[in-house]
DNA sequence: GGTGTTGTTCGAGAGTTGTCGAACAAGGGT
DNA sequence: ACCCTTGTTCGACAACTCTCGAACAACACC
């Protein structure tokens, strides 16, 4: 079982859109973006670590992230500098925190 | 059955996202942002006028189109202004098309 | 008033998605 | 060898979404 981590070409922007257009999933994202390289297990955002493990995986066939074995953990990164190429912007716009007001 | 066009502030960005990720929407987005305002008959993406609807009404409550009646048509058009202020870069990394390589 | 155009709303159906617990697989430690 | 930790995969279930045709509403025009 590879991990399938597609070429971003090969995404379609909706399917990148539909990655970023949970919550959980939102989470993991920022977390991604501020601290880096993190193992699944990092990211308890209240959710069974299935779902979690779910969650990761549409994160990384919508080529947003990386995935690579280290031990018993599996360490995830944000794929940042080829989705600001492909996206410019896009996390950008996507990661900033609103002004609730 | 008013329009119901939120204030963007009450828009959590997901819901956002989650507009944007139908290749209906999307396309219909692109419409607009070239077009400016449009009436809902003029999108014609192979679906019918029910699911047209629908996809309009998600736009609208998700903040990203705004609505009037002009006669028996309805004019729509992108809260362009409003939606670079609050998420600087979203629709321009969207909407901008994509080298397939 | 009647007719036609333009959209919306109402089910309904098929498909997708988010969630979980349980079972499984792979490593590390003792 | 054994166990524990870390993740993935497998059903299953509820909820949501996209789609449609048909019925309805609003308006214009003759």
């Amino acid at each position: 079982m590879e991990p399938h981590e597609p070429d971003l070409t090969a995404v379609p922007v909706t399917a990148v859109l539909a990655a970023l257009a949970d919550d959980v999933r939102l989470q993991i994202v920022r977390a991604l973006a501020e601290g880096g390289e993190a193992a699944c297990g990092s990211f308890d955002f209240g959710v069974s670590k299935a779902t979690r493990s779910h969650h990761l995986k549409v994160l990384r066939e919508a080529g947003l992230t990386r995935t690579r074995a280290a031990g018993t953990s599996r360490l995830v990164r944000l794929r940042r500098d080829e989705l600001d190429q492909r996206y410019p912007g896009l996390l950008d716009a996507v990661l900033t925190p609103r002004p609730p007001a």
